[in-house]
DNA sequence: TGTGCGTGCACAAACGATTGCAGCCAACTT
DNA sequence: AAGTTGGCTGCAATCGTTTGTGCACGCACA
């Protein structure tokens, strides 16, 4: 039951542990001559060799762990990528890692610091903040870490993303296509890239189409939740704008606003044409089908852990960091329809 | 930049090494004097050292890592059982790694064995088949284990699950109470323990009841998806037997069929009613919200972490092994209305 | 004052792999 | 044929902690 090391190989291949160690590693394959390799890696299989990963990371400096931190495994904006990044990264030889920081900055900085005493060669951050101060001192301190869905303020770290311009663009696009005339955004909070992003790109498109942009027409929510949108939404329709159609900061804003517009006797799409942001699962069965802007999220994983594997391999490179953007899709669906005349 | 290490601290507060491990470690720190103690602690909190886990578990061959296990992160279901699990183990000092098998027997052993050679100290799984060759392989290999919502057959893991008996019987009473007499179980796959326990917990709750259990009124799934749900749907509606609800094995399949009934222009409630199971998020959105078994998914996580930590830590014991059930509920929504006279 | 005992610390050997260095042998050059 | 080169392999140090062993010192007791 005694797991077999390294020595046994080499015990069994009779060579000593140093040339069984050459012998196995594709890297310094070379230096060993192809007969004494092959009775090597014939011993090895034999025994079930298997190498002792902590062992070789004490030595190596390098732990190939990735540490993933998101807010919230239960938000599922976030299984997607991590799956996307876990396929990329087992197939590199690396294990992920993912903590859940539940929203909260002290719990997220313990999991941080745990996992950098583990050695962890690299971070993928779903978390940051406008400013952020987690953000900072990994780039300080040089650790390799790609931000993924939310990026951060001095673009000192890469950022993998969505092309949230386009996605409001075109939500805003089909919308004035429709007739609407009298568009508000509900907002997502201001200290998420996302947020500030998707309520620039509106007042940007509205713009376009040359529709003004009044007071009160971009509206913030207290959070990316069902009950910050309800609550937006309510103040919304208790205030004296007009509007026919709501583009929504995300689905669960959308889920909110949808709630408080039922509330006060406004139908969708009749009277009100609602779009959402990130096409959660289901969203396309509840009646109405809601429209919303879909991001390619298993995409954005996956690209993050390339680019985070590429940081890894060149510790040494200091030129510009890339700031990446994926295409994003509309889906047409039941909750938008013709402003009424 | 450089990481401070346990040398340092001791230069630092003038002792051996070895001395300051022991002032540090709570374990031995009796063997060393409180003013030693207090010196080194001091010591090590100015340089802010922390301590090399990859060293330690050198050492002491243990990693602090425990490998959960889960066919689909994508699936709503194991979010929460992932998150109560992490706060448990997080709490206790130890780092959850997640691993997303995609349904595959290959790749599950490959993660698997990837995190043994880590040194993982323990497993959560929550892919078990009923035969499962990697649970008797651990079991066999006599590693710290536990099987979280499903079940295999020789009972030599530890199991934490839901009551599925009752809720399998709440969801039946339910039905009868409403009237209805005619009731059909779309199955989830027989090769897993959810889908042969709702499944024999269903033809038990019919003969308590006094009703025949006929042919064909038990069809099972391929799977646990949407697409299985309304191919077993679709057959059973060309089929001669007559029913007025369903009970589905989740609410995938539950989806699956009411696309299937619609097709068939059978409405919801009115001439059929439809019970899932696992209360997805989104499903009370629905039109109508559907009628399901909901599980306490985050509890469950949490307890097999706690039976998983307490098994790690005797590890001598060969006492039973405990199989634990825990409480379920009906949420009684819109999918489920009076029986047609 | 000598023996005995216990406390508190230093020493060094692990844990299992990687890797720079040195040595050996064979082959090749001149 | 002697010298040189170069390809393989063995040796031993190393990564940062933990922990068994033993030494030194101080105190108490006879």
């Amino acid at each position: 039951m005694e797991r077999v090391k390294l020595i046994d190989v080499a015990r069994a291949a009779g060579v000593h542990p140093g040339t069984a160690s050459r012998a196995l590693s594709p890297e310094a394959g070379s230096l060993v001559s192809a007969e004494t390799a092959r009775r090597v890696v014939r011993a090895a299989e034999r025994l079930g060799y298997v190498p002792n990963t902590v062992a070789r990371g004490l030595r190596t400096a390098r732990s190939f762990l990735i540490g993933m931190v998101v807010p919230d495994v239960t938000n599922p904006l976030f299984p997607p990528m991590v799956r996307g990044a876990e396929q990329v990264l087992s197939r590199a030889g690396f294990t992920l890692v993912l903590t859940d920081t539940d929203n909260d900055a002290e719990t997220e900085r313990r999991q941080v610091e745990q996992l950098r005493a583990r050695g962890t060669d690299g971070f993928l951050i779903a978390t940051a903040r406008w400013e952020d101060a987690l953000v900072q001192q990994l780039a300080d301190a040089g650790v390799p870490a790609v931000l993924v869905n939310r990026n951060s303020s001095p673009h000192r770290l890469p950022y993998v993303g969505g092309d949230e311009r386009t996605g409001v663009a075109e939500a805003v696009e089909h919308l004035v296509t429709l007739g609407h005339r009298s568009i508000v955004h509900l907002a997502g909070p201001q200290d998420t890239s996302t947020g500030r992003e998707r309520a620039s790109a509106f007042r940007h498109a509205l713009r376009q189409h040359g529709l003004p942009v009044g007071r009160g027409q971009v509206r913030t929510c207290a959070a990316y939740s069902e009950q910050a949108g309800l609550d937006a939404c309510t103040r919304l329709l208790s205030s004296s704008v007009e509007f026919t159609a709501i583009l929504a900061g995300n689905d669960l804003i959308a889920l909110g606003a949808l709630t408080a517009l039922a509330g006060a006797g406004r139908r969708c799409p009749d009277d009100v044409s609602v779009v959402g942001f990130n096409d959660l699962p289901l969203v396309d069965k509840l009646t109405p089908a809601l429209t919303t802007v879909t991001l390619p999220l298993h995409e954005m994983g996956a690209l993050s852990a390339q680019i985070l594997l590429g940081a890894i391999d060149e510790p040494g490179r200091t030129g510009p960091v890339a700031q990446s953007l994926l295409g994003i899709k509309l889906a047409v669906r039941g909750s938008t329809g013709p402003a009424r005349p």
